[in-house]
DNA sequence: TTATACTATGTAAGCGCTTACGTAGAGATT
DNA sequence: AATCTCTACGTAAGCGCTTACATAGTATAA
C-alpha cells in the first residue's frame, strides 16, 4: 500500500508542537515526558490516527519485533491448537507472527525467507529447516527454539515438545495390564518422526517390562495419517496378521485404524481395543469414543513461544521442556463409560 | 535480533565494485545490467550471504510484500483448509502473511495491529474488525477481501465465499426426496453468522418446494460446535421433540449431535438421519461416515488470496466469487456405502 | 566524422523512525 | 547568588534500502 498519504511522526509532532523525538518517546513510552507534553502528543496521535510504520521502527531500532514461524504444513487437527497457543503467547507479548509453509517449495528455495533480517527468533516445527542454514544462525546467536524434536548434534537449540514415552508407556501399560492384550499393534508415524521414535520406545518399554516378547511384524506404517493408516491396516487384516489391541501413533491414524477395522467387519474395542496418541477434539466424538493419550498440544506452542520471547531477550533458558501427557481413558480401550 | 554483524548492500557493492545501486539491479532484476556484472555481484551476494533486509526496503519502496490475515481464531477443523490456500496462493506470489486473531484480546485493542502500515491487504474473516477502522482502510482504497462474509453496506469489499444456500437446499432436498424426511431439524451456527442465514434459508426454501410446513421449533442452536450441539440436541431429545433427520449448519456440530443421539440410545441413520456441512477431513472416518456438503474450503482460502493480490496489483476484481458446493452421499443420511 | 539515441551504471535524496548526545531551565546545594 | 544536578526536550545522525536523475560510454544514423 502506499502510504505516503497518512500521517507521520513528523505531522503528529507539528500538531503537538514537539520535536519528533518526543513523539517516539511518548508513543514508546520510555524516558520521561511530562503528562502535559505526552497528553498533547496523545491527542495528535488521535486526531491523525497515527500509526507508526512498522518498517521504519525496524529499521531504526534493529529488532522486527516478530517472530517467525515455519511448519512443514499446516494440517489442521493437530497443528492449529498449537498455532492457537503460538499465535496467543506471540500477541500478548506484542509480538507479530510470520508463517512459513515449506510443503509447497523445496527447503533450497526457502532457504532465507525467514531469519535475522525479518524477524527476531524462530520457531521451528520437525524438519522444516535445512541443517546449514540452521547452523548459520544458530552461530550468530540467532534466536530458535525447536517444536517436538532436538536440535541436530553440535548446535545450541532449545525444545519444546511431550513426555511421549510416557504416554506410549501409559497407553500400551493399560492396554496388557487392563485389558490383558498381548498382541499390540504399534502403529508409527512417518519414517524417522522423533514422537514417533519415542512412542514406539515407550511401547517396546511396556512390553519388556510386562515379558511381552516384541514382534516387529506388529509395528505398522501409519505416517500420523487417517488414509495411510486405514489403507496399512485394510492390508494386514488381509493378510490375516493376528493382534487383540492397537496403539497408534497419533489420533488421525487411530480413526484411520478403526475404519479399516469396521471395514472388516471387526468391532472396537470388543475384538480389537484401540488406543490413540494426542487427544485431538474429535476424539471423545468418536465412535466408540477414543482412549488416547493427551498431549498439551496448545501448551506446547505457548511455552515454546515464551521460550523463544526470553531468548530474543537474552535470557538463558532451559534447554528442554517436556510437558506432561496422560492417558485418557474414553471406550475405544474397552473400559466402560464413565 | 541485532543485524549489524550481517552484509548490507553496501558490503556486497564493494566487493562486487559496483554502485549500491546496481546491486538493488541485480538482486530485484528490474532494469538491464550486463551479464557479467550481474555474475559479479551474484557472486558478492552468495560470498557474503547477504540477504536484503525487509524493512530497509519496505521503508524505501513503500510496499510491504506482505498480506495480513484477521481471523476470530484458529478453529482447527474447518479453518486449517482455508489457512493452507491462503498460505499456498500468498508464498506462490511472493508474498509474506502476517496472521492476526482477535480471539484473546478485544477488538478495541486491536484496532491497528494490521493495516496499511504495515501489510499490502488484509484478509478479512468474519466479524474480526471494527466498522470503523474497516471504513477508514475502506476509503483509503486499502485492499481488503472478506472471507466467507459480505461487506457492509457502502463497503466496496469483494467477498469469496461458498454456495450456501445451494448446498443447503441439495441436503435437505435429498432427505425430503430421497429419505422421506418430514421433520427436519436445523442446527444453526452462531447467532448473525451469514453462511447460517444462507444455509437456513436454503433449508426453508427447499421445504417450501415440497409443501412441508416450516416450524420454528426445527431451528435449534448448534453454534457450528461439537459441544453446544450435543448439549442442544440432548435438550430437545429430553422434552421429546420429534424429528426424523438433521440438517446440521456445520460438520462439527453434526459430530456433536451424533454423540447426544447415540447417548439417547437412537441410531444414525435408523432413527435419525443426519446431513452435515463442509465436509471436514474426518467427515468420512466418523461413525457412520457422515453424508455432508462439500465445501470446497481451500480453495476458498486460495481464491480469495489471488483476489486480495490482484487488488494489491490494482487490477479489477469481481466483487463476490462464490464457490460451488455438492452433496457428497456417505451413510449418515441413510444411504447404502457405495 | 559528428550529432543522436540509447544503455549501463553511478550519485544522492529520501523512506519514517530510534536514539546518542547536547542543552536550557528548574531545583538543590553551598 | 553562584554553582552544580537533574530532568525534559530538541538536534541530528543514521538504519539499509529504492529510485529519480545524471552521466559516461557505445551504437546508430546522417
Amino acid at each position: 500500500m502506499e502510504t505516503n498519504n497518512s500521517a507521520t511522526i513528523e505531522d503528529v509532532a507539528r500538531l503537538a508542537g514537539v520535536s519528533i523525538a518526543t513523539v517516539s518517546r511518548v508513543v514508546n513510552g520510555k524516558s520521561p515526558v511530562v503528562p502535559e507534553t505526552a497528553q498533547r502528543v496523545l491527542d495528535a496521535v488521535r486526531a491523525l490516527n497515527y500509526v507508526p510504520r512498522a518498517a521504519a521502527r525496524i529499521l531504526a531500532s534493529k529488532h522486527t519485533n516478530t517472530l517467525g514461524l515455519i511448519v512443514p504444513e499446516i494440517s489442521g487437527e493437530f497443528f492449529a491448537p498449537m498455532l492457537r497457543g503460538i499465535e496467543a503467547a506471540a500477541g500478548e507479548a506484542g509480538f507479530d507472527l510470520l508463517i512459513h509453509t515449506t510443503s509447497y517449495k523445496s527447503l533450497e528455495t526457502h532457504r532465507h525467507t525467514l531469519g535475522e533480517h525479518n524477524t527476531d527468533g524462530l520457531l521451528v516445527f520437525i524438519d522444516s529447516m535445512e541443517l546449514a542454514e540452521l547452523t548459520r544462525l544458530n552461530s550468530i546467536g540467532f534466536p530458535i527454539v525447536f517444536l517436538h524434536q532436538t536440535a541436530p548434534a553440535g548446535l545450541n537449540i532449545p525444545v519444546v515438545t511431550v513426555e511421549n514415552k510416557k504416554g506410549a508407556m501409559l497407553a500400551v501399560e493399560h492396554l496388557i495390564e487392563v485389558h490383558h492384550c498381548r498382541r499390540i499393534v504399534y502403529l508409527s508415524g512417518p519414517e524417522g518422526n522423533e514422537d514417533s521414535g519415542w512412542r514406539e520406545r515407550g511401547y517396546r518399554l511396556a512390553l519388556e517390562k510386562h515379558g511381552i516378547p516384541f514382534d516387529p511384524a506388529l509395528v505398522l506404517f501409519g505416517n500420523f495419517l487417517s488414509k495411510q493408516a486405514e489403507r496399512t491396516i485394510s492390508a494386514v487384516l488381509q493378510a490375516s496378521l493376528e493382534f487383540d489391541a492397537i496403539f497408534s501413533g497419533d489420533d488421525l491414524a487411530a480413526v484411520g485404524a478403526m475404519s479399516a477395522l469396521r471395514e472388516a467387519g471387526l468391532r472396537v474395542p470388543e475384538d480389537v481395543k484401540m488406543i490413540g496418541f494426542d487427544d485431538i477434539p474429535l476424539a471423545r466424538h468418536l465412535t466408540p469414543p477414543l482412549t488416547t493419550i493427551h498431549a498439551p498440544t496448545e501448551e506446547v506452542g505457548r511455552m515454546a513461544t515464551n521460550l523463544l520471547i526470553r531468548l530474543v531477550r537474552r535470557e538463558t533458558v532451559e534447554s528442554e521442556i517436556l510437558l506432561p501427557t496422560e492417558l485418557t481413558i474414553r471406550q475405544s480401550c474397552g473400559c466402560r463409560a464413565l
